[in-house]
DNA sequence: CGTTATGGGAACCCCA
DNA sequence: CTGGGGTTCCCATAAC
């Protein structure tokens, strides 16, 4: 398995190369059209220059590989040091903290529903809950709990707000509840973009979703280097070792070791355990 | 014990 | 028609 990973990803992203691109653009377009503000705006640069620089080329494809691949259901992260040094190279260390801070678009406000858009894709739960989490307007509903890991959390007084807005959103019939939005989000778990934390309300973003949603912080909360990963697996009993080398199975195992406290460091936590275990 | 949160099966809907 | 991505309903269980 581990010395088959990068070839089999290699020969993946040969073969999937034009389809995977053009998911990629069609994301990227529906996340503009979705978005009366600048932010995807530099976002969308920011992918041109990815899409446009050799070097990153591995790295955007993992990138892909990893949401759009319906025939790949566990998907087969990359971290190994080339994606990693490639990230390095395509990441700017302000990377995306432009902030939306001082933007404030209405997501809830009464757009129309995702229909008819020349094709595209439809807004996904995932892509809206990040816009929620950058809008300082529904901060009383959604909150980072730690950007950099892509952990977040619903604020239980609120929460309903927010799961009315995704519905308006998405034009539903009825008024969709936190409760019908929490089970889209255990969807998520099987699939792999997001993954519940064993916290209340809160949940975590794939950092490979994370980094395509232009996460803030993204950069800082790459794997290190893989010699000091190696070096800090050997000291990781088992349990502990990371979910990136097969995604879904292993996030299960890896929260499943925890008995979160309260005052558990999730951002700590999951930084110390993103080694590659292939 | 009541409320709130979590989890999942299953049928259904909408759209590309 | 089919598959993806939810949506809706409903019930069970756990945590507070």
């Amino acid at each position: 398995m581990a010395s088959t990973e990068g070839n089999t990803l290699t020969y993946k992203m040969t073969s999937l190369d034009s389809d995977i691109n053009q998911h990629f653009q069609d994301a990227i377009d529906v996340i503009q059209q979705h978005s009366n503000n600048s932010y995807y705006d530099s976002d969308y640069t920011y992918y041109e220059t990815l899409g446009t620089q050799q070097t990153s080329l591995q790295c955007q494809i993992s990138c892909c590989y990893v949401t759009h691949q319906s025939d790949v259901p566990v998907p087969a992260y990359d971290w190994n040091d080339t994606a990693q040094q490639s990230w390095r190279q395509v990441i700017p260390d302000v990377s995306l903290s432009h902030s939306v801070q001082n933007e404030s678009p209405h997501f809830c406000s009464i757009l129309p529903p995702q229909r008819n858009n020349k094709g595209r894709k439809k807004l996904r739960l995932y892509e809206y809950l990040h816009e929620a989490l950058n809008d300082p307007s529904m901060g009383d509903s959604i909150q980072w709990t730690d950007s950099g890991s892509g952990t977040f959390h619903f604020v239980s007084k609120n929460k309903e707000k927010l799961a009315e807005c995704w519905g308006q959103r998405k034009g539903n019939r009825k008024t969709m509840t936190y409760q019908k939005m929490a089970r889209a989000l255990r969807n998520y778990s099987r699939t792999g973009e997001i993954m519940k934390v064993r916290r209340k309300l809160t949940y975590q973003f794939n950092p490979d979703i994370l980094q395509r949603l232009g996460s803030a912080q993204v950069s800082v909360h790459l794997p290190c280097h893989p010699a000091q990963e190696e070096a800090r697996n050997q000291q990781q009993n088992p349990a502990e070792q990371s979910y990136c080398g097969s995604a879904v199975t292993d996030w299960h195992s890896w929260y499943g070791h925890y008995q979160l406290p309260e005052d558990y460091d999730l951002a700590s936590s999951f930084t110390s355990h993103t080694s590659v275990k292939l």
